[in-house]
DNA sequence: GTCTATAGGGGGATAGAC
DNA sequence: GTCTATCCCCCTATAGAC
């Protein structure tokens, strides 16, 4: 029983848990209140309606992704190194257990989600591929990478098929992904 | 109003459809029905449970993939008109508006489906892969693809992306997509 | 901040008439 | 093959007590 100001945090953890477990559509307030051992009344008491819990899921995933892009820790990586850390993102939400990246399950249900979710998915997506784009860019221009076409074509398709590839892992087992990723880093970093 | 043995098949079409643009937990009887002009009831009738209509769908589509591989008209293609076959499945699926690669559709509530209609999932998954990888392979032999590694991982890497970047498109806008089949193209037909 | 109680709707599914 | 009627459960959300 969490009975303190604790339990907003404790219900965006759980949801975002769920929205990759499960999906939209497929988490309710009562799974996550049974989770926290409280009522469903309280969940409504921190967020008012699901749309709102789930914009906040969002946002914070998005605000953590600019604090990490925007810290030192990773601004001064290498552009291979930096696209190492971005891999280890989809492998450690992997690891989890069962669970997608946030974006991919949210466009997934595009079609069915409220508007101001659909904004802030719409974002989030933005901002990842933008942040890829450049890395690409970087890592081009340093001659550590290696690549036809733009960088914008080869952000979507790496950025995509990580989404994908967490999909294709639940059906076929966690090496499809893992298999991905190797064959990123050798695509890239083979001189053409 | 149908009121004959077609409405087992416009269900099966419009339950596919709805999989496609909402997810398994996105659609209902009710939708089906209200589509048809039918009462809920009469849906029941055709298909007993939603775990036995879904896996109607999956099995049918399974079935076409199957005919079309055997097909000579696909079979006696070359390597790159069958990859750009391929291709034009997914575009042809986002064409529709909005609709995204039934598997991929399926493996983001992956944790939520019934387990007759996870095995059906990974089977359309393995099959789809399958013929991937075998295609790969005969382009590469004969010269025509270019690519590092095992014709295994480039075939989920291609898989991954196309499923993931219908998603991204429907954030982002259909030239995502096709910007990932084009990147496709160019990498594996340039000489390495 | 959490509770009990409850409203109001939608979901999957079935029985029996036509 | 389709209808009406109905069951029962789960869902989102709210009111008011503690």
């Amino acid at each position: 029983m969490v009975r303190n100001s604790n339990t907003k945090r404790a219900i965006i953890d759980l949801a975002e848990s769920f929205l990759q477990e499960k999906g939209f559509n497929g988490f309710s307030y009562a799974h996550i209140a049974k989770e926290l051992d409280v009522e469903n009344a309280a969940i409504h008491y921190h967020f008012r309606t699901k749309e709102a819990l789930t914009c906040a899921v969002i946002q914070r995933y998005r605000d953590r992704f600019q604090l990490w892009i925007n810290n030192s820790r990773v601004k001064n990586l290498s552009p291979q190194e930096k696209l190492d850390w971005f891999f280890s993102i989809y492998t450690n939400t992997r690891a989890d257990n069962g669970k997608v990246c946030l974006a991919g399950s949210l466009e997934t249900e595009f079609n069915s989600l409220p508007d101001s979710v659909r904004e802030q998915t719409e974002a989030l997506t933005r901002e990842l591929l933008t942040w890829l784009q450049a890395t690409l860019q970087e890592g081009r221009k340093a001659g550590t990478f290696h690549f036809s076409g733009d960088p914008a074509s080869k952000a979507v398709l790496i950025l995509s098929s990580l989404q994908g590839a967490l999909q294709v892992a639940r059906a076929l087992g966690t090496d499809k992904f893992h298999a991905v990723v190797q064959q990123h880093k050798q695509d890239v970093l083979a001189p053409a």
